[in-house]
DNA sequence: ACATATCAGT
């Protein structure tokens, strides 16, 4: 009975550390194999497998893990569900994540410290920053020991939820209260500030995760690094790739995903590709993202028969893409002028079964008002259901510079009228183009409504 | 030995 115990224990070791580099075949055959041997997998051995197959597979194939688990006997306990309930979050799944909380109360298994926390990120997700806090109240106030993950996940959904005040005084209150940051409290409240372009506040974080007997790590230099590209000082982050390296770190997907896109997006090709060829060559995995970094330098260098032919390497690779991947194909063959190769894409996306999608229709309204097609932007522009500021600015600011200035003027009303906002820049050049070309009323008219619509605001 | 939070892409 002991050695089988200890049997179980072993097992559960070598499953953990095979789901832990995603070789869950492994894990499995371990499990038959063990089985052989008279090894019983008990609860712990399902619920890594639970985790491993929700975050790396598909939480479909978690509930087929749960369902082999009954069938041995064995109940689901307060971590399965944990599980399940943060891989159905991780899906964006938000009624899926509070039935499964319900199901578990159902089943008399009561919550831990982890379930609210992980509960509570789901609510942050999800834009329920008022029931999050609910949660973090109840937890201060309950017998649960709140855990820094607690106080990690509030900071973090405060400031995704546009309570960035809120969790710098959180984040104060708790030092105060002998709160000692953890790395990932500095890492969150850095990459939030810079977001905000709050770099002054962000640089004191920084520098208060140096006085502390902390050391950054991977994360902490590629949110900085991004930072210095959020602020234009180009030089000063490939400063800090540098330092990266020659300190050691492990330079993964992030990592050169950041640096890659801000080196295209400078238009230094020349650098984007030597990078991307480290990457490869370093063999790191590509996923997703980094897949759709290297689209987007494909594109921009004009390279479309090398952009396709990666397309159907990501297809034939089994990943399925993105609004992302479409969207950076179509921006690109816009950019290139290639309109018919755009709307054709527009199709594909659709028959892919992508409905709207604002941002690749705002590439395509911009990609055509620069090549002088303003006129065919202005009916994208009527046939499209829904705009964004970005629509209109797009719009507002190319009929400027062909001179349209009342026109405009017209569509920047409408826009003031949709309650979206435009660039202040935008705002000036109408008025300026207004005035300049005799539209003397309509200047004041126009400026009128700017009025109003910031008081109404 | 199993569950939460931070970094990349239009």
């Amino acid at each position: 009975m002991m050695f089988g115990g200890l049997s179980t224990k072993l097992l559960n070791i070598c499953i953990a550390s095979f789901c832990k580099v995603r070789l869950l075949e492994k894990a499995e055959a371990i499990i038959i194999d063990g089985v052989r041997l008279g090894v019983i997998p008990d609860v712990v051995t399902y619920n890594t497998l639970v985790s491993a197959y929700s975050r790396y597979v598909s939480l479909d194939s978690a509930y087929s893990v749960i369902h082999r688990m009954k069938e041995a006997g064995i109940s689901p306990n307060v971590i399965t569900y944990n599980s399940l309930i943060a891989g159905a979050t991780r899906d964006c799944l938000l009624s899926q994540s509070l039935d499964l909380f319900e199901e578990m109360l159902q089943a008399g298994i009561h919550p831990d410290v982890w379930s609210y926390n992980i509960l509570m990120n789901c609510f942050f997700k999800f834009g329920k920053p008022d029931e999050a806090n609910r949660i973090f109240q109840d937890i201060l106030l309950s017998n649960l020991a709140s855990h820094p993950a607690t106080f990690n996940i509030m900071i973090n959904g405060l400031c995704t939820n546009e309570y960035i005040d809120n969790a710098l005084m959180l984040f104060r209150n708790l030092q105060r209260h002998g709160f000692v940051p953890q790395l990932v409290t500095y890492n969150i409240l850095i990459n939030r500030l810079c977001k905000a372009r709050r770099w002054r506040q962000a640089r004191t974080i920084l520098r208060e995760l140096g006085e502390s007997d902390l050391e950054p790590n991977a994360i902490t230099y590629t949110t900085v690094m991004k930072c210095c590209f959020r602020s234009k000082q180009y030089d000063k982050g490939l400063d800090i790739m540098s330092e990266m390296k020659s300190k050691g770190y492990a330079f993964d997907s992030f990592a050169y995903c950041t640096v890659v896109a801000a080196l295209v997006k400078t238009g230094r090709i020349e650098e984007a590709n030597a990078c991307m060829e480290q990457t490869m060559s370093n063999g790191i995995e590509l996923d997703l993202a980094a897949y759709n970094t290297l689209l987007n330098m494909y594109c921009r260098q004009g390279k479309f028969e090398a952009a396709y032919k990666l397309l159907d390497e990501i297809e034939k690779g089994g990943l399925l893409c993105d609004k992302y991947t479409h969207t950076i194909i179509i921006d690109g063959l816009c950019k290139a002028g290639n309109f018919s190769g755009a709307q054709h894409h527009l199709h594909y996306m659709k028959m892919m079964g992508f409905h709207e999608n604002l941002v690749a229709l705002n590439c395509m309204i911009d990609g055509l008002c620069k090549a002088g097609h303003i006129d065919r932007a202005m009916e994208l522009y009527k046939s499209m259901e829904t705009k964004d500021s970005v629509t209109y600015t797009s719009l507002v600011h190319n009929l400027c510079r062909a001179g349209r200035f009342r026109c405009a003027s017209k569509l920047m009303m409408k826009c003031l009228k949709d309650g979206k906002k435009i660039l202040r820049a935008t705002k000036r050049a109408v008025l300026r183009g207004l005035r300049s070309s005799g539209y003397t009323d309509e200047a004041k008219k126009l400026q009128w409504k700017i009025q109003l619509a910031r008081i109404l605001r």
